[in-house]
This record gives structure tokens, sequence and C-alpha cells, in this order.
DNA sequence: GTCTATATCCTGATAGAC
DNA sequence: GTCTATCAGGATATAGAC
């Protein structure tokens, strides 16, 4: 039930998405819905939790890497995300449109606000260990490349026929080596 | 009148924005608002159509260089395509969001995703003579490209201190040579 | 051109029968 | 657990006085 609220509110939009419209398409009526569930934001700050919480995890486990250098930390960074955006897809797209309209939207754009401070770092880190580019400014680099893994949220489909493996790695070859013929 | 209008829009979503929320900010009621404007969606077509056509002219200046390798085509279509979004950026902003709820929308969708697949011809066509890197699709590039290029709308602002042209030259600089360390 | 007042519809959410 | 019926509020848009 949680999966196709989800799916709706990418559909249309969270605003524009009645729990009308969730109903019909589950096949009952509102009130049945709401026997299930306490209100819409709830299933809004429900998908926001399940987007947050795995991506923090798979930084949390790229920054744990102490063992290797900045650059391989940031790879891991990069690759966690991709594959946590692709394996929660629905969730991760909703949590990156929020606008911060409800309490619960602003508490998430404040986690998602700590997140990109932590991928941010992991950038500076190796950039100041000498592994990426130091011409251009840490921040803006982290905001270009983690915008490219996040524009993923935009076209990427699980029945598309590319894998996610061949996404990620794509994306990884592209940020790290530049697209100009090799 | 339009300038505030879409940045409500883009502040609080367009769904999220009541005809009485702009008519409050700019100062009077709802129907002195309506006596200047025919409706909400005509506000917003107005935004779609700032954007496409802007866009739409970027994109054809790049591919008029016939003179030029298609490489060079291809990054003028990417530095048109940053400076019309930062330039044109709250129209564009709107534009990224859209989701097809209304005739507007759908119509805006379709431009868009026309001007989508004369950008991914391009990549092709760099690929096809060399000039970019054939281990991974060129429509994937194209997506992954531009991705970035669209990312730019969720964090520049004009007020920032990065300007317009640095940030042009690093997401050039970084998707065409990657950000390893030269 | 701006106002007050209103029409019409839709929203999230609830009450209470079965 | 699902239904019908309903509440209270807010949406877009309009009518008509000034």
């Amino acid at each position: 039930m949680l999966r196709e609220a989800i799916e709706l509110f990418n559909l249309q939009g969270y605003d524009a998405t009645s729990m009308g419209d969730l109903a019909a398409r589950l096949g009952f009526t509102k009130s049945a819905l709401y026997h299930h569930v306490p209100s819409k934001e709830h299933l809004l700050q429900q998908a926001l939790d399940e987007a947050l919480d795995n991506l923090s995890e798979a930084v949390a486990a790229a920054r744990a890497e102490s063992a290797a250098t900045a650059l391989e930390r940031l790879r891991r960074a990069v690759r966690g995300s991709v594959d946590v955006l692709i394996e929660h897809l629905p969730a991760v797209t909703l949590l990156l449109r929020v606008r911060g309209n409800s309490p619960a939207e602003v508490a998430a754009l404040k986690r998602r606000r700590e997140l990109d401070a932590q991928l941010a770092q992991l950038v500076a880190d190796a950039a100041a260990e000498g592994g990426i580019r130091t011409d251009i400014p840490a921040d803006l680099i982290s905001r270009l490349l983690f915008g490219m893994v996040n524009s993923l949220a935009e076209w990427v489909r699980p029945s598309g026929r590319t894998s996610p493996d061949t996404i990620a790695d794509a994306l990884t070859t592209i940020a790290f080596e530049g697209l100009l013929a090799p």
C-alpha cells in the first residue's frame, strides 16, 4: 500500500495526488484507506524515512572505510548512493522533490543537508589527499558530482534495459575519467 | 508579476501555491489578480514557454555550427544550456519539475523530449566522430551529462558567490576531462 | 483596477452503520 | 474492515459595486 502511494506521489506529484486517487487505485474507498493509515503525511513520512535511512547507511559505510584512500572512500560513496537510489528508487525520487511544505518535509530536508555535507567532506578529503583535481573548489565538485547521481531518479526505471550495474559503472567512469575519448 | 508567480511556484511547488498566496505577495486581492491574468495555468504556460524557447534556441545554435566538429557542437550545446539555465533559472527550474498534470504540462513535456533527443543526437555524433568515448552508449552518456547540467537548478542561486561562468567552466571541465587529478 | 461577496468544486479527515 | 454520508476548510474562478 505504501508502495502504491509512493508511486502515485511520484507520478502526479504529492500535492496533486488525493487520498481519493490512492483509494481508487487500491480498489476501495477513502474511509477504508483511513482505517489503515492515519494521514496522507504519514505515508510521505515513511517514504522519506526509507530513502534517508538507506542513503545514510550507504554514506556511513563509505566513510567508515578508514583503511582506504580518501579517493576510494569517495568512490564507494558514489557507488553506494547510486545503488541505494536505484534499489529504493521511488522513495529516493520522492525525497529529491521535497520542498519543505510541511514539518515532515522540513525534517527530511534537514537530514538531507547533513548527508550532503558529509559527501562534500569526502570530496574535500580526496582533494586534500591529491586524489582528485584541485583547480575546482571541492564543494562545487561535490554539487556537480552528486547532482549527476541524483539526476538518475529522473529517468532510471527498473523495467529499463540498462542494468543498475551498467548505469553505476558508466556514471563513475564518466565522473572520474571524463567523457573525452581516451 | 509573472516573475513573482514563478518564484512562488518554485518555492512551494505549483500545486501548493494558491492564487491567494500570489495575490497576497503582490499586495492585492485574488480578484484584482484575475483582472490581469486569465488563469493560474496561463502563468505556468508562459513560464514553460520562456524556458523552452530559450533552450531550443541555444540547442539550435549549437547544432547550426556545421563547420565545427561534432565534439565542438556538443560543447557549445552544453555551454549554451548551462547559460540559459542560469539566466532563466526560475522558468527552467519550473520546466524541470513538470509532471504532465495538465494540457500545458503535457505539451511542455513533449517539447522537452524533442530537445533531449536533439542533445542525444549531438552526443551520438561526437561519439561517431571519435571525439568522445564509445565504451558507454551515447544515450546513456547524454542522460548523465545533461542530468548534471539540469541538476544546477537545484542549488544555483543568482545571489551566490560562484559566478555563472565559473560554474559553466567547472561543469564542462569535469564532464569532459573527469575529476581525477590530472 | 480593485474591492466584497459568492458560486462551485475538491480536499483531508471523521462518524457511525453493517 | 469496508461502506455511505458528512464536516470544515480551501481551491479556482466569477459577479457586480465602486
